[in-house]
RNA sequence: UCCCCGAUAGCUCAAUUGGCAGAGCGAGCGGCUGUUAACCGCUAGGUUGUAGGUUCGAGUCCUACUCGGGGAGCCA
């Protein structure tokens, strides 16, 4: 009697007969014996199938069955130390759904163009599987965090009349003949249902037309922003603080083996404990211009020369023994690693090339800029854990954060930056409650105030000091799984020039 | 918008000083009873991104363009 089962559930079934049904990931076959790795969207497992009086009938279709083809596959269950996941099943039938053809992302590697242009077939890879899962959990995690805690879900709209903060950056579409842009957030929404609610959150895509192509930067992405009435920046720090904590504990509870795969530094997730370190914008800007800025680009100098030149006696090496005798798998595999090695290379010297700038970008930077890319990236790498910098200067920031009472050249703001180097993921604010206050920033920013009326109510109409944040997911996840690029943390990326699958 | 790099077989890449366009993977055929990106043998597979130019001769040099990658600036 066969039983269906799924991969992630063999450990139930070890000693008897089940049915799997999947897709063949990879084949290895010898005349006499075939191991097909089939992956079921559960896990992976190795099917044996030995040539025998039972197995005749299918055994040279299934040697020969093309990657990614679909098949149940019915068979024994055994431990196995050999095979993937430590489970193996012996097959005595399979039936073949569909015989795929010509699968175009082999197990070799492959350009980033190529994949991407296939990214509907690319994210059947282990890679991209183990970091899809773990957003799933992510975005699990966000809602769980937020409706255990006392907030109600507010959806806000996608289709917004107003261009309000970033206009450069709005997507415009045509609604019914009036322009209306896709929202960049849905901020000034949830600081409304905040009044009725107390606190909120909501939670979806949002839009950016970033003109520029970079690893930080998508033209889509989504956005959790919770709002709280009657909470002060403080207060806003804490829930902004044990949220992420409470994230990455759950990725760690629920993915360490992926995390591993995926060639994470569990050590440094498990570092990230409350306190996190609160520092103000004026206090970074000390840093910048601190010996310990200037000692962490010196150290990034030699370290990263000494690398480069290591790497180029390697690369020789294997040149060597890529172009030499010897069997040619081995050949192969040294011009392999040759590759790799040159792209690390030319990564390295880049940034070499980049590190007087940035020492420069730091050592000059004045009171009143922005905090650049880099700026941010030598901060957060000054410190094992998360930074809040607060207090940026007024002028530079959304019209909508509260003034500092006690300093208004500073708003009550705040940029959470992930260490080793991650950068922003979350921005926030206490929220001007004062109409008096908000108007002058509406009218010194050159904002229309007709399309803000509805926001001006809320200072009309029982005002109360309040606050939130947004998390982006990508970086969260880029974070949290160690990729560079926010393109592998969303199934399907949108960016500059790029929207096709 | 600026800087750097790249575009050669379905994929990943070679091609010496400007001198016959090649290998692996994938595909097809054959072999192999414990493989781990399996391995071994054979076969097929090309308008070298586009348009010009220099030259006896251009994948290679020059100009423009297109697309891609990395970075800067800009930016939630």
């Amino acid at each position: 009697m066969e039983t269906k089962t799924t991969i992630d559930r063999l450990s139930g079934f070890v000693g008897k007969t089940v049915t799997l049904s999947g897709w063949v990931y990879n084949t290895r076959a010898s005349g006499k014996i075939a191991f097909l790795i089939v992956r079921d969207g559960t896990g992976l497992c190795q099917c044996v199938v030995e040539k025998s009086d039972e197995t005749t009938g299918f055994f040279d279709e299934v040697r020969k069955l093309p990657q990614e083809s679909s098949l149940e596959v019915t068979g024994l269950v055994s431990v196995d130390e050999r095979a993937v996941g430590g489970y193996e099943v012996k097959v005595v039938d399979v039936r073949v759904v569909q015989t795929a053809q010509d699968f175009p992302i082999t197990p070799k590697p492959h350009g980033i163009d190529f994949l991407m242009g296939h990214r509907h077939l690319w994210f059947r890879s282990q890679r991209q599987w183990h970091i899809m899962r773990i957003r799933a959990t992510v975005i699990d995690e966000i809602r769980r965090y937020y409706n255990d805690n006392g907030y109600i879900l507010v959806d806000t709209p996608i289709f917004a009349p107003a261009a309000g903060e970033g206009a450069q950056t709005l997507f415009q579409v045509d609604y019914f003949g009036d322009p209306v842009y896709l929202a960049q957030t849905g901020q000034l929404y949830v600081e409304a249902a905040c009044m009725s609610h107390r606190k909120v959150y909501c939670f979806g895509p949002t839009f950016r037309a970033e003109k520029s192509k970079t690893r930080r930067h998508l033209t889509e992405f989504w956005m959790i922003e919770p709002e709280i009435a009657y909470a002060s920046l403080d207060d806003v720090l804490d829930v902004a603080e044990d949220f992420i904590c409470s994230v990455v504990q759950r990725v760690l509870r629920d993915h360490r083996d992926e995390l591993v795969d995926l060639g994470r530094d569990i050590d440094a997730l498990e570092a990230i404990k409350k306190p996190f370190y609160r520092m103000t914008y004026s206090e970074a800007a000390e840093l910048l211009h601190s010996s310990k800025a200037v000692e962490l680009l010196d150290n990034d100098l030699t370290q990263k020369t000494a690398e480069i030149s290591e790497l180029g006696k390697k690369i020789e090496e294997l040149e060597a023994v890529a172009k030499g005798g010897g069997k040619q798998w081995k050949k192969d595999k040294a011009a392999a690693e040759v590759i790799e090695a040159r792209e690390l290379r030319a990564e390295l010297e880049e940034q070499l090339r980049n590190i007087p700038t940035h020492k420069k970008l730091a050592a000059e930077f004045k009171w009143g800029a922005d905090l650049g890319g880099s700026d941010e990236t030598i901060i957060s790498r000054l410190h094992e854990r998360p930074v809040f910098v607060t207090h940026y200067p007024k002028y530079i920031k959304a019209f909508y954060m509260r003034e500092d009472r006690d300093d208004d050249r500073v708003v009550e703001n705040f940029d959470l930056l992930a260490p080793e180097g991650v950068g922003e993921i979350i921005g926030g604010s206490a929220r001007e409650e004062d109409y008096d206050r908000l108007l002058a920033r509406i009218q010194h920013d050159g904002l229309p105030q007709a399309d803000y009326e509805w926001y001006l109510d809320l200072r009309r109409y029982g005002s109360v000091p309040h606050g939130g944040f947004g998390l982006g997911i990508e970086r969260t996840v880029a974070w949290i799984c160690g990729i560079k690029h926010l393109r592998e943390a969303i199934a399907y990326p949108r960016m500059r020039g790029k929207f096709y699958p």
